[in-house]
DNA sequence: ATAACCCTTAAAGTATACTTTAAGTCAAGG
DNA sequence: CCTTGACTTAAAGTATACTTTAAGGGTTAT
């Protein structure tokens, strides 16, 4: 089966001219066309897939491309991509821990405000009780 | 104990210049003056380290001096303020979620390029494999 | 006193990632 | 036949978050 570029930007949830942006870059090798307009099939969407993967992480549109242009060399690019996505791996897991990190600086801060809120006024809040209602530490 | 602009910007790992950002744009309210110049105590820090929180987990400038300018108001905005943080609670909890869901089409990479390593290409790849050396689902 | 060095501002410049616009092509339906 | 609607391109525009530049001020060391 193959679909429009509208087709392809629905089931994406992107838009058809973030597709043609990306087509543009570089991003997507391989797109054929018919009677000049693109067809995606399931080797496109694959592509879109780690597109969206790698985009989601956090990797910059150039970086995407360095990867799509090792991909186009064939084997002789393996390690230099294992590598690559061994460093996004890597990279994902530090986002997660400084996601986490952050996460109890909130937890502080809703506890904060629902203390301020029983008491009414965030003046007389007294911070040592985060540690004993919580048993968790003030960030 | 106070500190000059570009001490408070070595503590929090920006630039001088990037704190001047966030001063001019109404993220650090009560920065006091001596001579003009800029002088941070542990109550700006506070804010600082509030504003990194904040802006590291994707909240948009804009939201930030939206939540400052709720605190200036005092404890009538309590209510407002505690959703604000709720509301980026479930935002950092969506994300992680969001990256824990990538890292698994990462981890199908890494064994990818693995056994594509091994074997010296990749077009021998039989992706059944994946499931059975790992058990886990290919993405 | 004069150079060094840190501070100040406003304004312009940069980077990234799209998004929109303008102008045009092509196939299908009334 | 011609309008409708989806596609095409190149180029310009937008949003966000800084970063750099230019011009200048005040304290300290030689």
């Amino acid at each position: 089966m193959a679909y429009t570029i509208s087709e392809a930007a629905r089931l994406m949830s992107v838009s058809p001219s973030t597709i043609r942006y990306y087509d543009k870059e570089g991003l997507l090798p391989e797109v054929k066309r018919q009677n000049g307009i693109r067809m995606f099939d399931e080797v496109d969407f694959g592509w879109l897939r780690l597109l969206m993967c790698l985009k989601k992480t956090g990797m910059p549109i150039k970086r995407i491309k360095e990867y799509v242009e090792l991909s186009k060399k064939g084997d002789a690019t393996l390690l230099e991509r294992y590598e690559l996505i061994r460093a996004q791996r890597q990279f994902v897991q530090d986002q997660i821990e400084q996601l986490e990190y952050y996460m109890e600086e909130l937890d502080f801060k809703d506890w904060y405000y629902r203390k301020a809120l029983e008491i009414g006024s965030e003046k007389a809040i007294d911070y040592n009780e985060y540690e004993q209602e919580t048993g968790h530490k003030k960030p």
